[in-house]
DNA sequence: GCTTTACATTGACGTTACGTCAACGTTTAT
DNA sequence: ATAAACGTTGACGTAACGTCAATGTAAAGC
């Protein structure tokens, strides 16, 4: 089949412009002109439009597609099947950001939490990756990705009233545990009070409580800097006084 | 929390520049500035990045995403939810243009043929609506839309080769056709025999024969302008003549 | 305290992929 | 014969930033 620019411009779901702007920049030149200076498009260049579209669509400027067909080496079936994996892919992307709204949606309600970082996170799968590299990989391997998934899990699905149950615990946590360290007796009546107070503030991270991991828990407060920091932001020895007292709370080691 | 311009951007996965072009056309403007000239962002305008991101995620243009969240009626809610439905939407494109991808790897691998009206009809659903309404409508009124839908499919689904053979044997009809058109007997050995050609021939586009079905496409090519000049193309009275030859040779009327 | 490095600012010009005229010739239908 | 529809080549306009340049500010290391 032959078709002037207008009816492959409709065939394809284009404008004539379009058209001629590929054939000006060497896109796709007609397959001949005729004598009054048309442009004459016959079904090599029918194809050719439509593998341009393919890519286009996946966002690839003129310039980049021109290359990828005048290559000596292309291989339009090859090409093809690379469309394929790269839909599959937007695909994908476009799930995360229905996934993204719907949450969105949830958390406008006041149903659940979001926070900033979620916010975006479908807009950038290819940052997350990144940003899994510098800052999840390494408490992953330290403390085992169930845990972390299983925590960070809750928190996404908490509401925002529970989200400030739990801050205001937590900063509870802190006073009386600052009070109890002036005391100096982990065993004593103030640190046992905090250790408990601790171990109901957990129970909006962790879906079941059992004392060995509130046990490990402590002494990951002792080793992990970034969680001895946050203890000891008031007093240093902070966080090994809260290890000591939890571990005399929950009767390990 | 407040972010810096390259905080945000990260944070959003856009550019710094991107956040310094929205707020000169007042798309997105920082919660303050400091005393240096530094743009601050608040948790609001996090919020407003976000919704600006869905916007433009689904190809609208800023100016109007501009008046959309600016609007007094706008409700941020009721916006998620029709982002919801676009992206919906889009999936639905994307499969499409899967299943579009899909088949053009089928067609040259010669598996099966594929119109030019098909390599494009992932790219423009909506114009196919107008197609529909332009061409479809008519001739689905008046022949049913079951039998044209699936005569479509299988043509579709027909390979290469296989479509050369109905080509053949089209042409082998009109030859023998027209032989026995001028014997002038209906009832005759070749007029018999064009009529058992053109029943084979079927065979490429129904899915199963009926001697009623074919009697009244027999009827139809008499009744219809467009096949009537198609069979009437080399002598008028060739679109009756084959009428009356099935009428025989399928012992119907 | 000094310096390096990273990050911030405001212009201002460049780029991509066309849209949108204008001015003019060609084909088709009536 | 004439209008309507379609074709051509300029040429300028546009949206959404990218990309310098020139310059001021904050944080970190020594």
């Amino acid at each position: 089949m032959e078709y002037t620019v207008q009816q492959l411009a409709k065939l394809a779901g284009v404008t004539s412009r379009t058209l001629r702007y590929y054939d000006e920049i060497g896109l796709l030149k007609p397959a001949r002109v005729n004598a009054s200076g048309y442009r004459i498009y016959g079904p090599k260049e029918v194809d050719q439009l439509q593998q341009i579209l393919f890519y286009r669509e996946l966002g690839v400027d003129l310039e980049t597609i021109k290359q990828i067909i005048t290559s000596p080496s292309f291989d339009d079936v090859q090409a093809l099947r690379q469309h394929r994996e790269k839909l599959l892919a937007e695909r994908r992307r476009l799930e995360a950001l229905i996934a993204n709204v719907e949450k969105t949606i949830l958390a406008k309600e006041g149903r659940i939490m979001m926070s900033d970082k979620e916010k975006f996170e479908a807009f950038k799968q290819q940052l997350i990756d990144e940003n899994e590299r510098k800052y999840g990989k390494e408490i992953r391997e330290k403390y085992g990705d169930e845990q972390v998934n299983k925590s960070n899990e809750k928190v996404k699905n908490m509401t925002q009233a529970q989200y400030e149950e739990a801050t205001k615990l937590g900063e509870e946590v802190l006073r009386v545990l600052h009070e109890a360290f002036l005391t100096g007796d982990p065993a004593g009546e103030l640190a046992q009070k905090a250790a408990d107070l601790h171990r109901q503030w957990l129970g909006y991270f962790w879906d079941h409580y059992s004392k060995e991991a509130h046990a490990g828990l402590a002494q990951m407060y002792v080793d992990d800097e970034r969680f001895k920091a946050y203890y000891d932001q008031k007093q240093s020895g902070m966080a090994e006084f809260l290890r000591d007292a939890i571990f005399i709370y929950t009767g390990k080691k």
